[in-house]
DNA sequence: GCACAGCGCACC
DNA sequence: AAACGGTGCGCTGTGC
């Protein structure tokens, strides 16, 4: 056994390097005396843990610890040490880890422990970071990250000392910071260091954030009912995503040729890179164009806004050459690389990210970016074979939770009614249907006028008298707003319904609105997948995409099924329903498109 | 040679 | 008085 002591703020904390079974002993030991309460975290090849099977993807170690101590094990040594940490997970009565989702998938594929055994005795400490503050480090909050919340709750130095150990170590072997963790040596000591360290740190970042959740959320129930939901995205996650490969193969290559051939006129018409601002500004100069939009940082803009009003073969090969390339490596080729050993894709879920803890979703299916306008990427994916896609998703949820919540009776009566509530804007205003909805959706996000002229191409003048309009048709929206915004000015925060607490920044109170009614929706669709794995369906779902779920469904009880999960996704909020509209396609996600775009 | 900021663009 | 909210990712160019 090696020992590495090393300080935290002053005072040290030891971490055991078990080398060979001898030191086993000691380490049972250990988490015996802490059976009730340990922090875990296991070190890897990679994050791939979807290729354990084919042998690319493995553990390498697996540590437990207090806030003092750390036992780091060597699981790739051997089963001997497999089984030591198989039986460490199993006794320990309440498990700690940070990012513990992560830890759960490799415990079941290299451990073979369910994550059904361990994820109902797991505390995530992210959970708890976002319960306590979700707001990044770039947005003056603590972030989410154990090297940022170490840094913000524990001790700057020894976050950064930590991290670096890391980094200093894929120096010393000459390789980039991502390719270190299959090749450091399973002894050495920054990656030793590095792998104690962290479920102390984690341990330590449970006794401190635990207090500092708010009563509200507390009361709520909101931590167990987080911890549900990360399980249930996990499941989702672990099921993954069957990839139409001979399609995806085919489009990649179709776009590639396009790429080529457009990236080619580009170079004929002077730009070498399209991918290139700079290139494509000098081109335009060159030609006596006059450049006038600019970014935020306040450089010249040429993006496609600008291009498109420029209408000469150089503009047009630049879009076509940046969108086949984008749309290529971005959804294909993405989709492609990450598929395991049976052509399924492993989305990775955030469930709790955003400030108003949205999930993200990431990875090889980045769901919720998906072009949506047609379904020339969607079609490569696949409900099972011998199922179908079904997509339900509620109906203008984000405006019925403005209605349900602010009362207001002009805009309950419209729900209520079916009536159109983009046109009662529209008329109110005297403006014409497009202005009445883009006020509708920019005023839900906090924006003015200006936006809606930006976005939506309505005149300035339209946009002003929408504005005014939509507030006097719709008082209690207004009241609802002036609520959050003083709770906002007064405390920093605004609380949801559902004992969520979001901070506020200062110079942009305007947020609170949008914070309530994007958190308040997320919360329905949460609420959803949790009612939903209640009764069974989980193994139905293919990815959450914020008011939208996406299933596959056996065929023969697609109709029945996709009946009974809408009826459960749909709520009653404050006495307005959120309604569930399940759309039945074919085999792939696109013919659910398709299958919608023929109807209208 | 790598990390990071900035940009552009895909979505709700 | 007015205020556009929330994301992830591929690429370039720059700075270390």
């Amino acid at each position: 056994m090696r020992v590495i002591d090393h300080p935290i703020q002053g005072q040290l904390v030891r971490i055991h390097i078990v080398e060979a079974e001898d030191d086993l002993p000691d380490y049972e030991s250990f988490v015996l005396a802490n059976q009730d309460l340990l922090a875990h975290d296991s070190e890897t090849t990679g994050l791939d843990w979807w290729n354990a099977g084919i042998g690319t993807f493995r553990a390498r170690l697996w540590q437990f610890g207090n806030a003092h101590e750390s036992f780091v094990v060597p699981v790739e040594k051997g089963h001997v040490f497999r089984n030591a940490v198989r039986w460490a997970l199993r006794t320990t009565r309440r498990l700690i880890a940070h990012n513990g989702t992560f830890d759960l998938h490799v415990a079941e594929v290299c451990l073979g422990l369910p994550m059904e055994e361990l994820a109902p005795k797991s505390w995530d400490t992210k959970l708890f970071a976002h319960l306590c503050d979700p707001r990044p480090v770039k947005e003056q909050g603590p972030g989410l990250r154990l090297e940022e919340l170490t840094k913000h709750y524990i001790c700057p130095t020894l976050a950064d000392a930590v991290k670096g150990s890391m980094a200093a170590v894929a120096k010393e072997l000459k390789v980039k910071k991502d390719d270190v963790w299959p090749i450091v040596p399973i002894d050495h000591y920054g990656f030793n260091l590095y792998a104690g360290m962290d479920p102390i740190l984690a341990f330590r970042l449970f006794e401190m954030l635990k207090p500092k959740i708010p009563v509200r959320s507390r009361k709520a129930g909101l931590i167990s009912w987080e911890h549900r939901l990360a399980h249930i995205t996990a499941k989702i996650e672990r099921r993954g995503y069957l990839l139409d490969s001979a399609y995806a193969q085919a489009k990649s290559a179709e776009l590639r040729e396009q790429q080529l051939k457009w990236e080619e006129v580009a170079r004929q018409e002077g730009v070498d890179n399209v991918n290139s601002t700079a290139q494509i500004i000098a081109a335009l100069h060159e030609r006596g164009i006059k450049l006038t939009k600019k970014t935020k940082k306040g450089n010249l803009s040429v993006d496609d806004d600008v291009l498109s009003a420029v209408d000469i073969p150089l503009t047009k090969a630049i879009i076509h050459a940046k969108k086949a390339m984008k749309w290529r490596a971005t959804w294909f080729d993405r989709a492609l690389r990450g598929r395991d050993s049976e052509g399924r894709v492993h989305a990775s879920i955030n469930s709790c990210q955003a400030r108003s803890a949205r999930m993200t979703i990431s990875g090889a299916v980045p769901a919720q970016t998906l072009p949506a306008g047609d379904s020339y990427v969607r079609h490569c994916f696949l409900a099972d074979p011998g199922h179908v896609t079904v997509s339900s998703d509620y109906g203008n949820m984000e405006l019925r939770v403005l209605a349900a919540f602010s009362g207001d009776p002009t805009m309950l009566d419209a729900f209520r009614r079916g009536l159109d509530l983009h046109q009662i804007t529209a008329d109110a205003a005297g403006v014409d249907r497009k202005a009445g909805k883009g006020t509708n959706f920019t005023v839900c996000f906090g924006g003015g006028w200006k936006a809606i002229v930006e976005q939506y191409g309505v005149s300035e003048n339209e946009a002003k008298k929408a504005v005014k309009a939509f507030w006097e048709t719709y008082p209690g929206v207004k009241r609802l707003a002036d609520r959050l915004q003083r709770e906002a000015r007064r405390t920093g925060y605004i609380y949801t319904g559902t004992g969520r607490r979001i901070p506020v920044d200062r110079n942009r109170i305007y947020a609170a609105l949008n914070y309530f009614i994007q958190s308040t929706s997320r919360d329905i669709t949460a609420r959803a997948l949790i009612e939903l794995d209640r009764h069974g369906y989980t193994e139905y779902v293919r990815l959450p995409i914020h008011d939208e779920l996406v299933f596959s469904f056996p065929e023969d009880r697609a109709v029945e099924l996709a009946d009974e999960t809408a009826r459960i996704m749909e709520m009653t909020v404050r006495g307005l329903l959120i309604p569930v509209d399940a759309e039945i396609g074919a085999q792939s996600w696109g013919s659910v498109l398709d299958l919608e775009a023929s109807k209208h």
